[in-house]
DNA sequence: GAAACGTGGGG
DNA sequence: TCCCCAAGTTT
């Protein structure tokens, strides 16, 4: 068991801590929200809720719920699905390596568990994609285990009752919340706690314009009684994402096609489609210039211009159109995308490119899935 | 342990 | 516009 005076934190009195049990726990059946997946205790349903609360607000996450039950109803469906199904029913949510995830963990289930979901805390910490947050959170929401499921709301909240002076951003000061929360959990309704805990932190106790006054439990926080609620939770800023520069080819056919190419890569956005994509230091105010009327002699000073790079990858001949687009901006937790547009016909085509491309109509867009950077780029497309 | 990994809402 | 944030996990 883990001191928890070594790091500064004094625990409660056995009194105090049944106490704040109860006290938060009747504000919870009071004022708990009536979200889909409290309506159930299938830990499929569960699962799929807390994969997809991962990183996201309650109100995006909703409707894509209750689309992937009716999608992929059980543990079987989802491990069945195809690869295009399974990040259409995740596309525009994010974080894709999540919906992969969960379909490796539907198999595991199917192989290793005999398609019964894992019951133990130990079984369900074995699934792909499940770390010690969404195993608590499944452990005792589904199965009333008496597990903590420390997120970070629930640091939040802990950060501010305790005074607790480290750094909630730094993932090896999770064991402190851990710990303490192994202490104070309800042992009669740890799902119901750590939910409460969760709801108390996204709204009365959030990260912005908190109302540390309408707390059901704010006698207990040593934070609201000593002043210093503005310096909890301890968290140190992030880092801003890198710029990145691309320039995006729509190029269309003589059957009014569009090209478009399977992402390869094994991060991001891996196995959405894309209108092609050819990275280039930065954009150069002689860029559009280039392409025009200086193609030769800025190929001597600055290597071959990314109409040249395309036309030779994709082994297509290209008429390129003098088409000016709004630039598209695309924001990743750790990048930042700034898109040109060039667009143009194709004159001639070898029929053979060694990469996975497909020529689709704009109605046919649908069938694939798009991330949301190809969606911008098709709106600023359109909107020339 | 730091970095990678998406997107949308709100001040 | 910019910045922060959201029910984290994997590599």
């Amino acid at each position: 068991m883990l001191d928890l005076e070594k790091y500064g934190v004094t625990m409660w009195e056995d009194e105090k801590i049944l106490s704040f049990r109860q006290k938060l726990l009747a504000w919870y059946d009071e004022n708990k929200r009536d979200l889909p997946w409290r309506r159930s205790k299938n830990p499929y349903h569960i699962w799929v809720s807390e994969i997809m609360l991962q990183q996201t607000r309650v109100d995006t996450v909703i409707p894509y719920y209750e689309r992937f039950l009716e999608w992929f109803p059980t543990v079987e469906t989802l491990a069945n699905a195809p690869e295009e199904r399974l990040l259409k029913a995740w596309e525009g949510l994010g974080y894709y390596s999540r919906v992969r995830n969960m379909q490796a963990a539907a198999q595991q289930i199917i192989n290793d568990f005999n398609g019964d979901f894992p019951s133990t805390y130990e079984g369900i910490s074995s699934l792909k994609g499940i770390g010690p947050y969404t195993a608590g959170a499944i452990s005792s929401i589904a199965f009333n285990l008496p597990q903590p499921a420390v997120d970070g709301n629930v640091m939040r909240v802990l950060a501010r009752l305790f005074e607790v002076n480290h750094d909630i951003g730094n993932p090896s000061n999770r064991k402190i919340f851990q710990a303490m929360m192994e202490i104070l959990i309800d042992p009669e309704r740890p799902g119901d706690f750590n939910q409460a805990l969760m709801d108390l932190g996204s709204d009365i106790e959030a990260p912005v314009n908190p109302r540390p006054e309408d707390s059901p439990v704010k006698d207990f926080s040593a934070a609201y009684q000593n002043g210093t609620m503005d310096r909890y939770p301890i968290k140190a800023p992030k880092k801003k994402p890198v710029p990145v520069y691309l320039n995006a080819l729509v190029v269309q056919n003589a059957k009014g096609q569009f090209l478009l190419e399977k992402n390869e890569s094994e991060k991001l956005l891996a196995g959405f489609w894309h209108l092609p994509l050819i990275e280039v230091d930065e954009f150069s105010k002689n860029e559009e210039l280039n392409l025009f009327n200086q193609v030769a002699e800025s190929s001597i000073q600055l290597g071959p211009s990314p109409q040249e790079s395309f036309e030779q990858d994709y082994d297509l001949e290209v008429e390129w159109q003098d088409s000016h687009f709004e630039e598209v901006k695309h924001i990743f937790s750790h990048r930042k995308w700034h898109v040109r547009i060039l667009s143009g016909q194709v004159v001639d085509s070898k029929e053979y490119c060694d990469k996975e491309v497909v020529w689709l109509t704009p109605e046919e867009f649908d069938l694939y899935p798009l991330a949301k950077p190809q969606q911008k780029i098709w709106q600023a497309y359109l909107k020339r």
